[in-house]
DNA sequence: TCATTGATTCCAGAATTATGGAAATATAGC
DNA sequence: GCTATATTTCCATAATTCTGGAATCAATGA
């Protein structure tokens, strides 16, 4: 990932409702969320709503697919994936106070939890 | 690290020239670089550099030091620490897909360097 | 075809952020 | 104290982003 993609990916990311519907939509995982339920859940008017959601889907965090009258969205985890390898490259080279704390956080991986306390129980992953 | 401090780092690198800085200023690692260094690397005009320096470092993501006449500008490594881990955990509860590589990243660490033609050569780092 | 539901687009006003000229502040050397 | 250098603050303008009402589009069912 160069520069551009990963600032589009910040911006997304950078306001509050934003990040609020990614990490709902992180929680809700490939099968992802409808825009109508994500409003409800967050309490966002639709329009509103669906302005945030372009913008995620232009730095292409998310993808949406029609099913029936629900346009559902999901988190394109490659995207995700590509920004924080951009980021820790960016700023790991060469600190290991960066690298070590991280790599045992990805190791261990979803195990960690999101430290939310409305948060679901971590599934299993990362062997 | 809670979501209203990793919205102000988010926000603080989702600008061109902030993004920049903020690169510049992890290669140059603890010892830092004076505002006007970093003015001349960059040629932004001083005060539009400072403006974004104060962004930085209301941010947290990085930390002033007087030395003579300059102002040494020094990334906060544990700030982008936090801000990743933050980020992982968000998006990497139960995919392994993103936690796998990155925990590879993480672990090679530095040795990775961030791809552009221009960089310097990496440190070692990350036993 | 019509009514209903789910979602988006259009648009304009509000709010925030970015930029840089000019003036001010801080330090150093003479 | 005076001058030069480094940087910041003040301030106004420009640019961008955010928000939501109203209208529109798409799919479903009767």
């Amino acid at each position: 990932m160069e520069s551009e993609s990963a600032l589009k990916g910040l911006s997304a990311l950078a306001q509050e409702a934003r990040l609020s519907v990614f990490r709902l939509l992180v929680k809700a995982g490939p099968e992802g969320m409808a825009a109508g339920e994500i409003a409800r859940h967050l309490a966002i008017p639709a329009n509103t709503l669906s302005a945030q959601l372009t913008v995620l889907s232009n730095a292409d965090l998310i993808q949406a697919r029609r099913e029936g009258r629900s346009i559902i969205y999901a988190v394109r985890f490659e995207t995700m994936r590509d920004l924080l390898i951009f980021l820790t490259r960016d700023c790991c080279a060469g600190h290991a106070e960066v690298c070590a704390p991280l790599a045992e956080i990805a190791l261990r991986g979803c195990s960690a939890g999101t430290g939310d306390k409305d948060e679901t129980p971590a599934r299993s992953c990362c062997s």
